[in-house]
RNA sequence: GGCCCGUUCGUCUAGGGGUUAGGACAGCAGAUUUUCAUUCUGUAAACAGGGGUUCGAUUCCCCUACGGGCUACCA
C-alpha cells in the first residue's frame, strides 16, 4: 500500500477574528505539510450565513501571512479544487445529501425549528436534560421515514421547507485511531441525527466538511479538541459514502492563563495580552481588540511561542527557526492535555527573537517612530541607540524609551539629584570634568573611560563620585546605558553643553 | 445530567518499570556593573488520591477526585 500524498487543511469559519489557538492549528498544520513535502491548502468554511463576518476572511488571510505560515492552496491561493470557499461550493452538495437518502444513511425531516425547540423544553421539564433527535425519537418525528411516501413526494413537490438528517444507527460501536490520543471509542447510541442539509440549502459543517475533505483529497485532519466529540459522526459519514477516511488528530486547547477553561476572546482585554495576531475591529460595535503584531510582538516569536504550547521536542531546544520546526515537528509528540498560555513567556520569546534580529531590521521598524516623535537623526544612529537600548528592550517601542538619546534633558529626576547631587561641589567636578572632555580627541566610549579614570586617579575620587552626575547631566536621571556610551552616542558638541546646563540649573 | 478527552514544579514541558525526576519562564538569593538592564552562579518548587500488577511503579491496569470539551437547521 502505497501512502497517499500529505495534503492537510485549515478550515476556518469566517465569523470573526482568528485567534491565536486558530493559529496554533495552522502552523501544526503547515509545519506538518512541510515536513512531508505536502500540501497546505486554507478552506474557507462559510455555510452560516448568520453569522458571516465581513473582514474576517481577509483578516485570517493576513494573519497567516503575517506569521509566515502561507498555505500552498485554497482559497486566495488558487488550486485545482476550486472554488475552496464553501458558499461557492452550495450547488454540490445536496447531490451527496440526496446520495446518502438514497443510501438509506440519511432522511428527509420536516419538523420545524419551533417544534424542535418545544420539544427540548418540555423534556427539560420533565428532567430529561439532553432530548436528541436519535434513532429512537426519530419514530416519533416528522420525517421521511414516519410519514408515508407520499406524503413525503407531496411536501417535497410542494417546497416545505426540509432538512436531511444522517440516520445513526442503533447498537454500533465507532472507533478510530486518534493520532495523538490513540484509540477512541464512541457508541451510536450515544451519538443523534445530524443535520447535515439545512433548510436553507446549505449544508452543515459535518456534510460540507466530509465532502470537501474527500473531494479535496485531504490525507490528515488536524483540528482542535473541540471537534472530537463529532469525530464518529465524520467516521460513520466516511462509511456511508465509502470513502476512505483520512487520518485525524484532535489538538488539545489553549487554556485561559488564570482559571480554567479555553482561552476566548474575553480574556486578552481582561487581562491585558493579545489574543490575535493583528489588531481587529468589529464591524458592528467598533470594539477594538489589540493584536500581536501592533503590540510589538515579532512573527516569529509569536510562532515560536506557539510552537511550544502542547508541543515540545525530545531534546529542550526552545528557540527555532522555521526551517529547524518543520526538521523537528512530529504530530506524535503533541502533548494531550490542554496548556494553560503564559502571557510572560511570550515575552521572554519576543526579547530573544529581538536580539537575534539585524539591527538595520530594527531600525526600520522604529524609524516612523522616530519621524514621528520628530527626531532629527539618520539611520546610522538610530542603530547606535538600538545599540545601546537592545538589552533592555522586549518590544520594539522599548528601543526609544531614552529619550536622552535624541534630546537634552529637560529636567532633573527630583530623587535623583536629591540623592547624589551636592550643591557647590558637585558643580566643582563636574566642571573640571568637562574641562578634561573639551580636549578629548577622539570622543569614544574607550577614551572617555580612558579619561574618567585618569581623572578620577588625579582627583582621587572614587566612580561614584563622578558617574552619577556625569549622568544626571546627560540624562537626567540615574538608570539606563552606561554614561560614556550615552556620551559617545549624542557626542561632544552636545554633551559639553548638556553639563553646563546642568550646572547652572543645580548649581 | 449524559458522552468523550485529560491530570509531572506556580506555568510550558522532558522523561519513563529501578533516575539525585531534567530544562525553560516566572520567583528568591548572591556575583559582576557608576545606575537600570544584561550576563553568570546558586536556590526553592512537581509525578492528584486510592487500589491493584510487579522483586520494584511517577511510568502499566482499575476506581475516585479534579479539570476540560461536546451535547443547535454554529462552526
Amino acid at each position: 500500500m502505497t501512502s497517499p500524498r500529505v495534503r492537510v487543511r485549515f478550515a476556518p469559519s469566517p465569523t470573526g477574528p482568528l485567534h491565536m489557538g486558530g493559529v496554533r492549528t495552522a502552523l501544526y498544520n503547515y509545519l506538518f505539510a512541510k515536513k512531508h513535502g505536502g500540501d497546505f491548502l486554507i478552506r474557507i468554511e462559510d455555510t452560516d450565513q448568520t453569522r458571516y463576518v465581513p473582514g474576517a476572511e481577509q483578516y485570517i488571510l493576513d494573519s497567516l501571512k503575517w506569521c509566515g505560515i502561507e498555505p500552498t492552496e485554497g482559497v486566495g491561493y488558487g488550486g485545482k479544487h476550486e472554488p475552496y470557499r464553501q458558499s461557492e461550493r452550495k450547488p454540490m452538495y445536496k447531490a451527496y445529501a440526496l446520495e446518502l437518502i438514497e443510501k438509506g444513511w440519511a432522511y428527509y425531516a420536516f419538523d420545524t425549528p419551533e417544534e424542535l425547540d418545544n420539544i427540548r423544553k418540555q423534556a427539560e421539564l420533565a428532567k430529561m436534560p439532553n432530548w436528541q433527535y436519535n434513532s429512537i425519537s426519530r419514530m416519533t418525528m416528522k420525517n421521511s421515514l414516519t410519514l408515508p411516501a407520499d406524503d413525503v413526494a407531496a411536501r417535497l413537490e410542494k417546497g416545505d421547507p426540509f432538512v436531511v438528517r444522517f440516520k445513526m444507527p442503533r447498537n454500533e460501536e465507532v472507533r478510530f485511531q486518534d493520532i495523538i490520543r490513540g484509540w477512541v471509542v464512541f457508541s451510536t447510541n450515544e451519538l443523534d441525527d445530524k443535520v447535515l442539509y439545512k433548510s436553507d440549502g446549505m449544508p452543515t459543517y459535518h456534510l460540507a466538511n466530509i465532502v470537501d475533505d474527500h473531494t479535496m483529497e485531504i490525507s490528515h485532519v488536524i483540528r482542535g479538541e473541540e471537534w472530537l466529540p463529532s469525530a464518529p459522526l465524520h467516521v460513520m459519514m466516511y462509511r456511508a459514502f465509502e470513502w476512505e477516511a483520512p487520518l485525524f488528530a484532535h489538538l488539545p486547547l489553549i487554556l485561559k492563563p488564570d482559571g480554567n477553561g479555553k482561552l476566548s476572546k474575553r480574556d486578552g482585554d481582561r487581562l491585558g495580552f493579545p489574543v490575535f495576531p493583528l489588531q481587529w475591529t468589529d464591524p458592528e460595535t467598533g470594539n477594538i481588540s489589540s493584536g500581536y503584531r501592533e503590540s510589538g510582538y515579532l512573527p516569529k516569536a509569536f510562532i515560536n511561542m506557539l510552537l511550544l504550547l502542547g508541543w515540545a521536542p525530545s531534546n529542550n531546544q526552545e528557540i527555532f527557526t522555521l526551517d529547524e520546526m518543520v526538521e523537528a515537528f512530529t504530530i506524535e509528540r503533541v502533548g494531550k492535555s490542554g496548556s494553560k498560555f503564559d502571557p510572560e513567556k511570550t515575552k521572554w520569546f519576543n526579547q530573544q527573537y529581538m536580539r537575534n534580529t539585524p539591527r538595520a531590521e530594527l531600525a526600520d521598524m522604529i524609524m516612523p517612530a522616530v519621524i514621528e516623535k520628530g527626531y532629527d537623526v539618520d539611520k546610522a544612529f538610530v542603530e547606535g541607540v538600538i545599540e545601546l537600548m537592545l538589552e533592555r528592550a522586549i518590544f520594539p517601542k522599548d528601543l526609544l524609551d531614552g529619550e536622552y538619546l535624541f534630546l537634552d534633558p529637560t529636567s532633573y529626576d527630583t530623587d535623583a539629584v536629591a540623592k547624589k547631587w551636592k550643591v557647590g561641589e558637585s558643580a566643582a567636578i563636574l566642571q573640571k570634568w568637562a574641562a578634561v572632555l573639551e580636549t578629548l580627541e577622539p570622543f569614544t566610549v574607550e577614551t572617555i573611560d580612558a579619561a574618567m579614570k585618569q581623572f578620577l586617579a588625579d582627583n582621587s575620587l572614587g566612580m561614584g563620585a563622578v558617574m552619577p552626575l556625569f549622568r544626571i547631566a546627560l540624562t537626567g536621571v540615574l538608570t539606563g546605558p552606561g554614561a560614556s556610551h550615552v556620551a559617545a552616542l549624542v557626542g561632544k558638541e552636545f554633551v559639553l553643553p548638556r553639563i553646563q546646563k546642568c550646572i547652572e540649573t543645580l548649581g
